[in-house]
DNA sequence: CCCGATTCCTGTAGGC
DNA sequence: TGCCTACAGGAATCGG
């Protein structure tokens, strides 16, 4: 599933392909996606040259002379830059069509995924306007961490995953960074010394660079025919391994469900 | 304001 | 072997 290197990933993937382009046609097969795809957003953008792929977030935003498209994956989505003439498979919902026989393909199986047109500045689109610092940028500290959470009751797995607080930490990665900074998912935000929360941010840091590192090396695949997994699974040291021992200590990793979401964490090591 | 619950959707994994 | 159910998850939105 997409997280936010894997956006990143794709993001920079596409955007030399498609910057500078113009385009041609949309067409939009399935509009029933996590919002509607906007009525209009091939009129918007035939003839229209992007100029900058970029990412915010977990948004992809295409800026065109007239606006922008705004592009989610949600859990299940992916951009593939293909030839006119590649057939549609299932669940190919968007195409954007460009000169020079370039294909954007929007594909998203569970249709938690958005594509969708704005002639606002996309920061101020209502989905973008009240999102966090971008987690690897110089916006982001512990200090910001201690400060939002002050008097916050949350779990501080809840309080790391809010997009408002800081952006791109997933469910994957709130357990990882939390792991890896010794902290307890479950313990109350607002409970957290501000030495700890520098600790915190340098994991989440971390652990998201690391993480664009391995995503770069599913980048070679992401244009090509398949989703492979990609190698930052591989250095996961608490999700997805319930009942297998710590990497620091052996004691068998626990996961509970905290925000209605699955967690996983070592007794031992975090408090 | 803050927080937990609900909601969207379908592929996959697990149980029987 | 095959069917059926439970579950996974990003993030807006709603209700308390």
């Amino acid at each position: 599933m997409p997280e936010l290197p894997e956006v990143e990933t794709t993001c920079r993937g596409i955007a030399p392909h498609i910057e500078g382009r113009r385009v041609l046609d949309v067409r939009v097969r399935e509009r029933r996606l996590r919002w509607p795809v906007t009525r209009g957003i091939k009129g918007a953008l035939q003839g229209q040259c992007v100029d900058q792929a970029y990412r915010r977030a977990k948004y992809i935003l295409l800026r065109s002379d007239g606006g922008h498209v705004i592009i989610h994956l949600g859990m299940s989505g992916s951009l593939r830059v293909l030839q006119h003439n590649t057939p549609i498979q299932t669940h190919d919902h968007v195409d954007i069509v460009f000169e020079d026989n370039v294909l954007l393909r929007f594909n998203d199986p569970r249709r938690f995924g958005c594509v969708l047109w704005t002639t606002q500045p996309p920061e101020q689109h209502k989905l973008l306007a009240s999102l966090g610092p971008e987690p690897l940028s110089a916006a982001f500290s512990g200090e910001l961490l201690f400060r939002l959470s002050r008097k916050r009751k949350a779990a501080v797995k809840n309080f790391i995953m809010d997009g408002a607080v800081v952006v791109g930490v997933g469910n994957i990665y709130a357990s990882e960074a939390l792991f890896d900074a010794g902290i307890h998912p479950n313990r109350a935000a607002g409970r957290i010394s501000r030495a700890r929360y520098e600790r915190l941010a340098e994991c989440i840091r971390a652990v998201l660079s690391r993480a664009i590192e391995s995503g770069g090396s599913t980048l070679r695949d992401f244009l090509r025919a398949d989703g492979s997994p990609g190698y930052f699974q591989q250095e996961l040291h608490v999700y997805g391994r319930e009942g297998e021992p710590c990497m620091r200590c052996k004691r068998a990793i626990a996961q509970s469900v905290i925000g209605q979401r699955s967690s996983f964490f070592c007794t031992r090591c975090q408090s």
